[in-house]
DNA sequence: GTCTATACTAAGATAGAC
DNA sequence: GTCTATCTTAGTATAGAC
């Protein structure tokens, strides 16, 4: 993956030239994707972050001066670490898609912190709120264009509004993700996901195969 | 709407014939929703829901020893209250599931309770995650039925399973849902609703139409 | 950079007066 | 049933030694 490489460098930028500072500032931001993702941000304290990454609780807030700086940290560092799509190598947007769902069962914390994040910030007064409004704009408007375009092949299947798909996508991932979490055996998400463009699409040959995405489960996502 | 009575009954019936006891309980619950809604339940502090109650902190654990009592009270409560349906009034299986989508507008609050509740409780140890992991189980199942009975019937688009289409319809419902509260005017859910389940079912007849919403919510789902 | 020590606030829970 | 008062624990944050 490239974004090792890139994390490193804007680690090490951020934080100047300290190799090490830059190793503890990644082994608090794991505890406290572990501790976030397990109890929210509110009720997650800083000692058990601090316990968890095996440093005293001043070393952490050395680190980050406040609990609203570590949580900005983790979403930026969550961010990073997402699979960062080949465009070459996966050529459609439902493809793009399922892939990233494929991706993301790798990694069932991030995935947790997300799900619990998103639902906490829909209060008054959350610190995330602003990130997750900011983010659900972005895609509604990344996925309609996507499904315009797909239109515009005559891909999509008639009557379908590409801003509706785009809102039931998001929304349709976002909870099946929740489902996931509560029963691992319910539900898989990339599979609810192609049933779903399955309906949307008129062309199967977008979509990936049962073949494909079992190659994707077996040998990664993206190929070297 | 006959859920008032239904719930006062209930509620006399659980505390025996004290009235001003079952109030109180009552207008604790109220208060626990909002403050639960609003922050969760680890981060809520009963003190601020005594304050929001109007009473003190002991006469709360008076009625509800602990926190988690409170939480299952809580949820019992919300149970009691959604919208009950008439079977009568709404024949097919879409026009019940948008028929309560468009009541669940009446009531943001529970939406917003029940939505974080669902995500907080996905993590460890959470007192909600036996309640919310046999709800999806219920849901499932139930719904599951309802589309087996509409493929029976024909409506049912050619090629989709019943258990998928339950398991899509429970995810975009709950996903929707979190949209809606981080940004009410992105999306509707209803109208989310009605948008996939015109992609699963074939009979137009079944969906309910543009006017039947709209009336909806100007006068109520069920009319008396 | 990392630590110990501590200030300050607030949490859930309990005891006992009325 | 309702209250005040208090116990015990835990939270974020800060000061200062090394």
């Amino acid at each position: 993956m490239t974004t090792t490489d890139a994390r490193s460098a804007n680690e090490r930028r951020a934080r100047g030239p300290y190799a090490k500072s830059a190793e503890r500032r990644v082994a608090i931001l794991d505890a406290a994707t572990e501790v976030f993702a397990e109890r929210g941000w509110r009720a997650a304290s800083l000692r058990q972050i601090a316990e968890a990454a095996g440093i005293s609780l001043s070393t952490l807030q050395h680190h980050f001066p406040s609990k609203v700086d570590l949580l900005h940290a983790t979403m930026t560092h969550r961010d990073e670490h997402r699979f960062e799509r080949d465009p070459g190598a996966l050529p459609s947007f439902p493809q793009i898609v399922v892939g990233q769902a494929v991706a993301n069962e790798g990694v069932p914390r991030l995935i947790q912190l997300y799900s619990v994040l998103t639902a906490e910030s829909a209060t008054a007064e959350h610190p995330a709120r602003p990130y997750f409004a900011q983010r659900f704009a972005n895609l509604r408007g990344e996925y309609a264009a996507e499904f315009e375009a797909l239109g515009g092949a005559g891909a999509l299947r008639e009557g379908v509004e590409p801003a509706t798909a785009a809102a039931l996508l998001i929304g349709l991932w976002d909870g099946v993700q929740l489902q996931w979490l509560h029963d691992p055996n319910a539900i898989e998400p990339a599979e609810a996901l192609v049933a779903f463009l399955g309906l949307v699409i008129d062309d199967e040959a977008l979509l990936p195969s049962a073949a494909q995405r079992a190659r994707w489960r077996r040998e990664g996502v993206v190929s070297a």
